[in-house]
DNA sequence: ATTATCTATAGATCTATAGATAATGC
DNA sequence: ATTATCTATAGATCTATAGATAATGC
């Protein structure tokens, strides 16, 4: 137990001063990493990562305190590569001239390139999050981040939108295919309705439902 | 290791002989299942099982084989339930006059209820299917089971559609339903843009938006 | 007599540490 | 001289079993 709350939540991970030492680091960083998108929290001990990053469990044990660290610092570096893309992705300036329809496709199509490139990557994190409530807040911190920004470049084009309550529905869509994109690109996929349709399929049918409920008008009807 | 390939998967659970001994295995079963749904299969250990239902670890080992055997018997005891609710809410004589609507609706507010009544029954489930190839097949054939039978209720009211590709539309919307439900329902529901608002306006706009992509006609419309 | 239960413990992991050994860079 | 690494192992779990003890019902 630490003596007072003010450092309850320090972690300490060790700053290496030998070039050695970085690269070890890294390496175990990088070690956890792929064993946890693997094989989850549980099923991945300390032993496991020094093998993979090749070293021994007392150096891991040089660098982090303890296990927990390790995981934390692992899932820190992931959120924080998150955190960045999702600021760039969402200023302004990058969706002059967009209409909503072309907003949701760039969203729903950047998350499948997304999980593509990093098969596991949300799963680890997830798995790590569920056993730290630290984690876990910053992980909703950003979710909020995202649907904030995401909730505001659309609203910035609501004389798009027909629906008589244009709040409920930006919300209920923002669901809707972040509930979808879960199904369909989470890591062990159970076999769903949809499952056995490509990724274009299901953006196009994805964006033609949204633009049906939302009730999307383009700028030449507007204009009409 | 079995000897033969015939008997891999026989899992032995011993049927008791005495009054004593079904109250036992009953017990130990009805613990496991409340462990499972509060702490997830790695952090419930075979002791504290005996110790909720009150019994000795080798009570458990007289009962069940091994660890794994009791969680399979569980997780069975939990999916034969699903399974009969389930086809007896198929049972296409039930919806005789309902449209495509009120089927949906009935889908939507009866998952709602079941995960009211039993907070964590999916959420266990899913957990020990994860280590167990056997029952996470059976979990698909039942979802696959569920799936297609409101796929066909739906199709045997496909007048009722306007959308140009019903077979897609249909699927579609099962699965956009299913999703938002994981969702809306699952364990340790992380903040999503609709999270903060009540089930039946839920309801109320998913079946807006099912309604408006599939292009839902009335009967008094069709009538017309 | 048979079946069910309990106590106690062996054996397998896994986390974390202590102490010895090797590499680094001022 | 300092920092990083390794080897070996203590201590904490957890699964599963052996053997003794208690309850059941023919």
């Amino acid at each position: 137990m630490p003596r007072n709350r003010w450092i309850e939540n320090l972690r300490w991970v060790r700053t290496g001063q030998q070039d050695r030492s970085r690269r070890t680091q890294e390496a175990l960083l990088r070690a956890a990493a792929e064993l946890l998108a693997d094989k989850g929290v549980e099923a991945t001990s300390v032993a496991d990562v020094a093998a993979r990053a090749g070293c021994s469990v007392g150096s891991v044990y040089h660098h982090f305190r303890d296990k927990k660290t390790l995981l934390v610092a692992v899932f820190d570096r992931m959120q924080e590569e998150v955190r960045v893309t999702t600021t760039a992705a969402l200023d302004p300036e990058r969706w002059v001239g967009a209409s909503i329809e072309d907003l949701l496709r760039a969203y729903l199509e950047f998350s499948i390139e997304m999980a593509r490139e990093r098969p596991s990557f949300k799963h680890a994190g997830l798995a790590v999050a569920e056993t730290e409530a630290s984690l876990r807040d910053h992980l909703a911190e950003l979710r909020i981040e995202l649907f904030d920004g995401l909730r505001g470049l659309i609203f910035d084009r609501r004389s798009e939108i027909g629906h008589p309550d244009p709040a409920v529905a930006v919300d209920f869509v923002l669901e809707q295919l972040a509930s979808m994109l879960t199904t369909r690109l989470e890591h062990l996929a159970a076999p769903t309705p949809f499952s056995g349709r490509s990724h274009e399929e299901f953006v196009d049918e994805a964006l033609a439902s949204a633009s049906r409920y939302l009730q999307l008008q383009t700028t030449s009807e507007r204009k009409r």
